[in-house]
DNA sequence: TTTGCTTATTTGATGCATCATATATGCAGG
DNA sequence: CCTGCATATATGATGCATCAAATAAGCAAA
């Protein structure tokens, strides 16, 4: 899963840092807003600057991480207009791999996907919030990988990277029903309804992440309302 | 629309390299197979290896190049799987951005994508296989620049990164009937009719790179035909 | 002449020194 | 006590030296 994107790519340390990045940012162990400095985390991971930067500059470039400035390597913080467009583009997208995966799902494929839904559940039963939400990636790129579509697999791995901080901050708050949502799909791809599974991952998407949506615009309310008053305040 | 995807990038060296090398792709002055060298391209450039080295691991990251082993940096061949899942990706996105395109369209963004159109046949009537080329893709990202979706021009430049290559490679042979697709966009666009401007550009995709899907076809028949005689000739 | 081993060269990886600049700190003047 | 400038510090950018491994070249032996 993690080495979705560089399947064929050589090893050297700063993709092995880059990978670190990567995992980190998708459990959320970096909150948006968290500041990186190169040096530091060379120094936590016992290597030279290089590797570290190369892995931060590939970061940078796929937005994963914003260099607002010349020195200020930040997480970034989502806003509404990013998140509505890139949930656009997840609906086509998913909605592409999900098609492909009724297509092509054979009985084992199907049966892991089965498994993975089942140690979901089990998850929400436990309140392990962060296991849950490893096993709802998990079930998404699934799919994906049933799809048959490598390339199509590091964009959407790309853009799930973006949402890391942010699916990890909210999860706990409504994510229990976000399972639901599998069910449908999971019924589609048994009976090799393309259309169908498309259509069950876009209900996942727009619903589950329904709770997402409304944590951002609260968010970005208060951050407005803080500036109005902080600005009548000072005036 | 070159620095699509560093909009809020920080300019150091090795994003000018970056952007240099894919201006290099995007325009066919690479040959796909063609090999790289950091310390090469650094003499040629005056600059030291480290922005060389920056810019070449961005592009291997989004696999605008390959490192087929630790010192073995490539321009990748495209393959006819890899063609058609791009080609599925293409349709989804771009038609997202056709149908936005279609609902935002102001009329200053209609006239400019009417002059790119009349350029584009300008530079037909030219013989300017170059120039039409490049027009052909300025259109295409006018559109998404129209849909205002910074975050999916950002994915489909990395897209039209992986197919530089290969379509300076075939544009050529006929590419002249390419504009054609491009008036079915233009009318839906007009009408502010987003779905028929997505149909329209999945035709524009399917039909128009039909000649490159059959490049590649005869490309790897040869190939597999040329491995079997060789293999007979050994044995 | 051919084959296999040894050596030289190429080339990306890594570490590190230095630079330039942005930010922070502190001191002086009001 | 506050403001503004000068210095100090922090930090990414850049260049470069060195390493390691892979490939190429050359030489020797059969």
């Amino acid at each position: 899963m993690t080495d979705a994107l560089d399947t064929l790519e050589h090893d050297n340390l700063g993709s092995t840092v880059y990978h670190l990045l990567c995992n980190a940012l998708i459990q959320g162990k970096l909150k948006p807003g968290e500041r990186l400095k190169i040096r530091e985390l060379a120094a936590r991971l016992g290597t030279s600057v290089t590797p570290v930067r190369d892995a931060i500059l590939r970061l940078v470039q796929e937005q994963a991480l914003a260099m607002k400035s010349a020195r200020d390597i930040r997480v970034p913080h989502m806003t509404v207009a990013r998140y509505l467009e890139i949930r656009a583009i997840r609906i086509k997208l998913e909605g592409l791999a999900a098609e492909m995966a009724a297509q092509n799902a054979s009985a084992e494929q199907i049966a892991l996907l089965e498994e993975l839904v089942r140690q979901n559940e089990q998850a929400i039963a436990d309140g392990d919030t962060a296991r849950g939400c490893d096993l709802n990636q998990r079930f998404h790129f699934a799919l994906v990988d049933i799809a048959g579509m490598p390339f199509l697999q590091g964009i959407l791995y790309r853009i799930w990277l973006q949402m890391g901080p942010l699916i990890a901050d909210v999860y706990g708050a409504g994510g229990d029903d976000m399972l639901d949502f599998h069910y449908p799909v999971l019924a589609a791809i048994r009976a090799h309804d393309g259309p169908a599974a498309a259509r069950a991952i876009s209900d996942d998407i727009l619903c589950g992440g329904q709770v997402i949506l409304q944590h951002l615009q609260a968010a970005e309310l208060t951050a407005s309302a803080r500036q109005t008053s902080a600005a009548g305040g000072e005036d």
